[in-house]
DNA sequence: CTAGCATGTAAGTAATTACTTGCATGAAAG
DNA sequence: CTTTCATGCAAGTAATTACTTACATGCTAG
């Protein structure tokens, strides 16, 4: 189907731009032009620009989260888990990059779009309070918060993400698998009993 | 002085909706009808649009960092300093937020502007690494890589200012104070020796 | 009192924007 | 071969946008 493959080379395009320019920025003449696609094709498959931002949200909630990943290779070695989950926390966020841009771009034009990427760190959050509580009864991490520690690691990664993701290496050329590695370093150890 | 006045109500109001909506978004109109100014007088001031938008850029680049509160209250005690650092630095993004707002959104569209919001994070880099380093000649904690050990708090804190800035409650209602304690809490204690 | 200066008001302009309509084309499917 | 369907192309529209010009008003300093 030729349908589809328009359809999806629009909405990459719209994509990039928005999640660049912002929604009222990219006009539907600059989405049309990226996309190769003539301006009332456009409008043909998702009736006006509202209904494209709609496709990208919906293609967004979609999305495959990383839960299934994060409980497969659990070893219940602390370090090692939350480093296998923050390298994986972090390129998941990394491949959905633009989602999350325009996320925080249109989230307050568009509230709905902030419902749904609201979505992500709560699930990461519920899989995260799971382990941390598993590994208390297992005795490996002392008491705390469990959900106030599931967040920080989470604000942790975030935090990194969005600083490698805006601003690059402005801030550090450390690679990021050595940042993270530093961080989880002390984490873990900041957990441990 | 009642140009003074004029010229900073707009700047204000251009501020907020900016950071709402973007630079595209929002209208010289509905600035000045937020600024309760007509719109002609926001020309006179600031000649166009995108003067207006340097004149906030170029207020931000005056704006005092925490440079000296950081130092002033230093206790070389390791999670009381990070706490009470971390506490401010998080209030200071937070009073701030509508510039590093504006900096994440029009950072592509507008590059003098991510280069302007880079520098807050770099300077707090450079005060944490000499605090890191010093703790470290005490012995008070041990062997890191201590860029990579700042750049972990900033990214820490930086999530955590994030997540309640654009998410507010929706993924937690731990209270912030209570957040920042615990995730200060582990990172400390994941760093002494 | 008056001269200057910041602001308001009214009106307009050229460009851009989202979106529409009508018609041509070409490829695939029956 | 013909019908259907996705797309391209040309042209246009109403609304909005950044920005301008000319003139009126009112406050303040000398």
């Amino acid at each position: 189907m030729t349908t589809k493959g328009t359809a999806e080379r629009i909405i990459e395009a719209a994509l990039q731009l928005i999640s660049e320019k912002g929604y009222t920025a990219a006009t539907t003449k600059t989405i049309a032009e990226l996309a190769g696609v003539n301006e009332v094709t456009l409008f043909r498959h998702f009736g006006n620009k509202r209904g494209l931002l709609k496709a990208i949200v919906e293609q967004f909630s979609y999305y495959p989260v990383l839960q299934q990943e994060i409980n497969q290779n659990v070893t219940w070695d602390l370090e090692k888990d939350l480093y296998n989950f923050s390298l994986k926390h972090f390129e998941f966020l990394m491949s959905i990059k633009d989602l999350v841009m325009i996320g925080f771009k249109e989230s307050i034009q568009f509230p709905e779009i902030s419902e749904e990427i609201a979505n992500i760190p709560l699930l990461i959050k519920k899989e995260l309070c799971q382990y941390f509580q598993e590994m208390q009864h297992r005795g490996k991490i002392r008491e705390v918060n469990v959900e106030a520690t599931a967040l920080s690691l989470i604000a942790l990664n975030f935090g990194h993400f969005m600083s490698r993701a805006r601003l690059g290496t402005m801030v550090s050329d450390i690679p990021t698998e050595e940042l993270l590695q530093t961080s989880v370093a002390i984490f873990s150890r900041g957990l441990v009993s």
